[in-house]
DNA sequence: ACAAAAGTGTTCACACTACACCCATGG
DNA sequence: CCATGGGTGTAGTGTGAACACTTTTGT
């Protein structure tokens, strides 16, 4: 073998660097549709049109702090669940300069989010079925999310992540029906939900959406790792 | 709104900047097992462990050229399946400074494998349930990168690129094996496949492999097309 | 009393699983 | 002639899909 052994010098200086932004898809239910908080940039290039939310990496932060220091200016929410979608690294995909740019999901509460950070950053919760052209790639992004989204609410338990602990069954369907862009059939659904029993019925009913009421239900995590160690697996 | 514009300027200087590298999963088929190709670390720190084919992405170069570029020089094949899996950005990953990557998997085609590269870069093919402690987080992205080989190799058509054109029944069946790390039902396996009505059967066998000989069999990209227009999906 | 949403079972079709024997050939 | 791997069908089970009526309550 014919290997040469090289210093360290040679091999990591002399080398190109790059600006790395770490840019958030930021997904919250309301009024029965799934929405995306986006904001109009701030900045040359493009400044005023429709964008995600995004942040560069600095010195001393993994890419993940850097979308949770996006996440939690956004909204003042800690803990947020979140994803790494892909990284994105065209050449010219920023017109603005060079920058590789890694996209993460969050699924955000929106019972609790503080309307005032709206006006604050001029942004907005926009229903998925009508997003309006975005800078860059950041369509691309949403698309790659929205894919990984719905592969994931499939396959675990995440979908709780986007309400405030508890929720109906209603909701919980119209949410589905809203990631998946398809009716779902009530009566298999609640099948479904009840034949994985990880789920605990409350006493209350949320009356404020319906006459009759629907009662609540919250996610027992401990009757899901039961679930899990039957050999079953998450799946709707 | 008090959102204020920035210059660009301002937005895009004086911010960090990263060496970011394209880390290569490489995945080939032999002796009935899955292996992935490694190599002795050329460079200080580490020099001589075992580590992922990698590169620095460099000024005017997309992520995926730069995975092309590493794959080009460790295999001299051309057009190799590649995909992204994740990027990696702990701020201390890299022991010899901070570095940012981006795994890729790739899905080569061993018969057609120059073995003298091997000796050039002290590189091996190593059998995927015998692989040894890599670098920094190389154990991970392999285990990433084969978490999601194995859910898109039975989403999509993707599996006929570890061989050279022709292939039998049962070398895919063990191909399949070897990557699900579980048995499967020879008439099942059959009965699925020629259900998809995919494959175009040719009048030659392999002889090689044992005494009767089994047909080869070549993926009609056609068929698989009316296949997807009939309404139904690839699923194995 | 009526409108509006919550809640509840059964049937059917299809897909997945398990399973055992004969065939072709080289040595 | 025998050892080795290639090739073939059927029956049973479980899962997903379709489908309609009763209940509750606020107005």
């Amino acid at each position: 073998m014919n290997n040469t052994i090289f210093m360290a010098d040679q091999y990591y200086l002399n080398k190109s660097t790059f600006l790395v932004a770490a840019d958030c898809i930021v997904f919250g239910f309301k009024e029965k549709e799934l929405h995306i908080l986006l904001t109009r940039r701030p900045v040359e290039p493009l400044a005023g049109e429709w964008s995600l939310m995004g942040g560069f990496v600095s010195e001393n932060e993994s890419l993940e702090d850097a979308a949770k220091k996006v996440l939690f200016e956004y909204t003042q929410q800690k803990g947020i669940y979140m994803e790494q979608v892909n990284a994105y690294g065209a050449v010219d995909r920023d017109i603005g300069g060079r920058v590789i740019s890694v996209a993460f999901y969050a699924l955000v509460r929106l019972e609790e989010f503080d309307t005032s950070l709206a006006q604050k950053f001029d942004a907005r919760w926009i229903n998925i079925k009508e997003l309006p052209q975005l800078v860059f790639d950041h369509n691309k992004m949403v698309e790659d999310a929205l894919t990984l989204l719905r592969f994931k609410v499939s396959m675990q338990p995440i979908i709780f992540n986007f309400f405030d602990e508890k929720f109906t069954l209603p909701a919980l369907q119209d949410l589905y029906e809203a990631i998946y862009q398809r009716p779902i059939d009530k009566r298999n659904f609640r099948k479904k939900i009840a034949s994985m029993n990880i789920l605990d019925k409350l006493d209350i009913k949320d009356t404020l959406s319906s006459k009759r009421g629907a009662f609540y239900y919250v996610f027992n995590e401990e009757k899901y790792r039961d679930f899990l160690a039957s050999g079953k697996f998450f799946s709707l």
